[in-house]
DNA sequence: CTGAAAGCGCTTACAG
DNA sequence: CTGAAAGCGCTTACAG
């Protein structure tokens, strides 16, 4: 079966497949009669628009979504959420996981321009101060709008939608300054990232106005779980703090897993605090109190935001959104 | 900047465009000599080829993904490895969750089609004995291949890749029946759920094998936590099984945290089987003996059945691939 | 309000 | 081995 074109039903609307295209994508610019009667047959004979035609000449309606990586929740989450809203307001995304190599991420940002696409959203695989990609450069050359996710790079952009980093570790440190602990082991990230930078400042200011610095135990890991619980284990052998504070979900994934290898009973032998939900933590009954970041919010803004860019006739900056997460327990 | 294009490469090479299309894409029809000159002006000059319009004349190179979620580990773990092997063979992926709607899935079809796929790989929404979508048709119409994804309905498609849910049913079986608990309970999923049916025909099989149907009690739940969390809590107030068995992850997960809002102590109070692995015990220390599918493997087969179909001169019917669960501790 | 002409960037037979 | 012609399906100024 072939596919019903324009200019099929043109014929059996007496008009051109001009008049037909723009009763379908410019209807105002068409009488309402010819109109109707065209978006009927439309309807009947089951046209399907040839988004590659359309994409040569107009907008491709096709944005692009790179993250990371999608095994964790964070964002698996925000790209359900991404390409939810995407489609809703009439975009489809080309879909690519970086995995964390930067070759991928580099091929990836070439296809998506080999398709057109009319604007990008982009979690990068690394947040390392020096991490500055030379493609950039070239999105920007050629007006098309990214949208950095998440993580914070010093590149060309339209704009970002950020956590705010500060004040999750600040909002953290004054929940664990309720208590009256001894030791505390905080896991960061890596010393060059940005995100864990912010949030252990945050969870250090809250512990200097209470005058705990000296009970804080800094261990810089990665945002991966496997090293934050090598990294862990190791510290358990010298001392026992009298909490964990993980600064993402794999930090804190990796903690937990250190002290069941070192035998300890969750909340018992060892209370944790994190930045980010451990999603699985209340079907394994170990409370963790944390902090939660709106990953609809987050992935509602990023597609709004480019899809502004997009449709803005100035292809401007736009200034970035930056969400605040709060206290669960 | 303007996107370099064949005609500028063209001018450079003192040919035509056609002859640096075919230097580009079909190499073994130009002289070497030309072709060399031309890939390198091609590379020098940044070229990047247009999709759109490639995809107007030959192939899109294009494949639609289409899961009911992407939040279910098993789902991410599938697309990042389906992505990735779709890009290594020169495929780009057009990303849809349907979230378990079918409006969703048939709108996610369409706009597939309207981008010239050159194949679908889907996840449908339910495989509900009497689920059998309207667009498969649609699909096998216009020549599109189609691999039905993990989920089994009667409806027209290339191939299916799927578990071997009977053996998974079976081997998770024999490995319960190695202790000798008195009272078994079956959490599964849907009464009309092909999977859910299999898997409990393969457990009854193991089962029935030592004479201890008798001990077994079974709740039909769905494949979300949240039901199966309900109807655990609902069982627990009338009676206190030796062990639980959930025959997927969700189902697990969500008896999990029943027992523990029962007060049970997991792995002390309460045992667990599971079919699906659950990610994050080893975290938490309880210890779930699994029937683990190798996801790697069903994605990997999905993309390159899907690949023959597409690259094959007749588009005729693969045959279907059944991928075997293995214990793990 | 509608149409004739031209073009988006690439490829596919057909010649030579 | 290379090119001239035509076309993929749609849209965009420009006329009328």
């Amino acid at each position: 079966m072939k596919k019903v074109k324009l200019s099929d039903i043109a014929k059996r609307a007496n008009v051109t497949s001009i008049t037909v295209s723009r009763a379908l994508s410019n209807p105002e610019k068409v009488k309402q009669k010819t109109r109707e009667k065209i978006q009927k047959l439309a309807q009947e004979m089951g046209y399907i628009p040839n988004m590659m035609a359309k994409g040569l000449k107009s907008s491709s309606k096709t944005i692009g979504v790179i993250v990371p990586t999608i095994t964790n929740p964070f964002f698996s989450n925000a790209v359900r959420v991404i390409v939810n809203n995407a489609n809703k307001r009439g975009y489809n995304c080309l879909f690519f996981t970086s995995d964390e190599s930067a070759e991928i991420e580099q091929n990836a940002v070439n296809t998506l321009l080999s398709y057109n696409v009319d604007g990008v959203i982009i979690g990068v695989i690394s947040e390392d101060e020096n991490y500055a990609p030379e493609y950039f450069n070239k999105l920007k050359s050629f007006h098309i709008p990214v949208v950095l996710f998440d993580r914070n790079i010093d590149v060309p952009h339209t704009c970002g939608v950020y956590l705010d980093n500060v004040d999750s570790g600040y909002k953290l440190g004054k929940e664990i300054m309720c208590d009256d602990y001894d030791d505390i082991l905080v896991v960061s990230g890596s010393l060059y990232s940005r995100v864990a930078n912010a949030r252990l400042n945050g969870l250090k200011m809250a512990f200097s106005e209470k005058d705990k610095m000296s009970k804080l135990d800094i261990i810089y890991a990665d945002f991966n779980a496997e090293l934050s619980k090598k990294l862990v284990a190791d510290f358990l052998k010298k001392k026992k703090p009298s909490i964990i504070v993980g600064l993402n979900n794999q930090i804190t994934l990796g903690a937990l897993e250190a002290c069941v290898l070192n035998g300890y009973v969750l909340s018992v032998d060892m209370k944790f605090y994190s930045i980010d939900e451990i999603q699985t933590s209340k079907n394994f009954g170990v409370s963790i109190p944390c902090i939660k970041h709106d990953i609809e919010e987050l992935g509602y803004q990023s597609v709004t935001q480019l899809i502004r860019a997009i449709e803005a006739d100035e292809c401007g900056e736009l200034s970035d959104i930056i969400i605040r997460g709060s206290i669960a327990k």
